[in-house]
RNA sequence: GGUACCAUAGCUCAGCAGGUAGAGCAACGGACUGAAAAUCCGUGUGUCACUGGUUCGAUUCCAGUUGGUACCA
């Protein structure tokens, strides 16, 4: 079996991935139970204090059970990233690893959980002045726009970069004005370091399955009262994390433009896909041990032979 | 019960004056190092309701059957 970046460290951290609603929360609290142990989540929208339904954080029961970090420990109006994530879980861990020998990391933001995993190279934040501004020279021109500016500031992107996506041509042309020198160049993709052996759990289920179960937790949030988190968060709408599904197809029925009924379907929609690419995102990398959300024997059996492998 | 119209992809529908079919949405596959629940790329998945008839050839024309819709009783 592969234990990805498993040395003799004799801590551990466990990851329980997977696509959205397919019993993360549940699993890894059961998880954190068994080994007495907390949870950092890997969830880029549960981060946001102001959205708890939409993002399905878990609930207060389950807080109580086990300590959780990385929840709702940050407002819609702050800016935050992967980087920023890497470094502060990092830091967590030290100090969690201190005085336990596992932890478990629970989420389904692929990019976070790679941050945490193996790292993130260290670029500088973007400026939000410079970000607005070719913002609107995007709006303006196009993407023609962004294109002949890449060409002239980093070649090398431009021969990789997708020309048809904004935003990674955004990033591209904004990091290598800030610096000073092509984007590319100041990619390293190097595997850090990590003093914790690193155990890769995915959930999963039949697709029809998780389809219902998307369906029945979009309208469960919806009797929990998802329109009225949305109305409170209108003054926020312009911000990054309210760019989530659950919100937008909320703010689309508040603005007029299509009944209650048609904006749970687009949720419905819109979570099925955000499914779709996590489980692409989880199935690219082999290390990850596919389990189904009744699995928690298995899951409790290869945290342990994965001790044992920590402990020689 | 009678008359008319309809039956094509998961859904809504186009099309073929006879040469086994295509759009939108859904679905499926993929990319992705600071917006990542974001952003972007790709793919038609079909007994053309059923049974006969005409024809070299029927999803297309004809008849019947079944199901649906509307109107008349």
């Amino acid at each position: 079996m592969s234990l990805h970046g498993m040395r003799n460290y004799q801590k551990l951290l466990v990851i329980v991935a997977g696509p959205t609603a397919s019993g993360k929360t549940d699993f890894a609290i059961e998880l954190a139970l068994r080994f007495q142990t907390c949870i950092l989540s890997c969830d880029s929208r549960q981060f946001y204090r102001e959205m708890r339904i939409g993002t399905a954080v878990p609930s207060d029961e389950q807080l109580a059970k086990v300590r959780h970090y990385f929840v709702a420990n940050l407002s819609v109006t702050e800016y935050y990233n992967a980087a920023r994530y890497e470094t502060e879980a990092i830091k967590l861990l030290e100090y969690l690893f201190w005085q336990r020998d596992v932890v478990i990391a629970c989420g389904g933001s692929g990019l976070y959980i790679d941050a945490l995993c193996h790292g993130i190279d260290h670029l500088p934040d973007p400026d939000p002045e410079l970000r607005k501004e070719l913002q609107r020279l995007y709006q303006e021109h196009g993407l023609v726009y962004l294109r002949q500016r890449l060409q002239e500031l980093d070649e090398v992107a431009y021969a990789r970069t997708d020309l048809n996506n904004p935003n990674r041509m955004l990033r591209a042309i904004e990091v290598s004005l800030v610096t000073g020198k092509p984007y590319s160049s100041l990619l390293r993709h190097e595997q850090k370091f990590r003093p914790f052996g690193i155990l890769k759990i995915a959930l999963n289920l039949p697709r029809p399955e998780l389809h219902d179960r998307i369906s029945r937790r979009s309208d469960q949030m919806i009797r929990d009262g998802l329109v009225e988190e949305v109305i409170r968060l209108q003054p926020f709408r312009e911000h990054t994390a309210l760019n989530t599904v659950g919100y937008k197809e909320i703010f689309a029925f508040l603005d007029g433009k299509m009944s209650l009924d048609q904006a749970i379907a687009n949720i419905k929609t819109a979570t099925r896909r955000y499914a779709r690419r996590q489980i692409t995102w989880f199935g690219k990398d082999k290390a990850y041990h596919w389990l189904s959300p009744s699995d928690l024997r298995p899951a409790v059996e290869l945290v342990e032979q994965a001790l044992k492998v920590e402990a020689i």
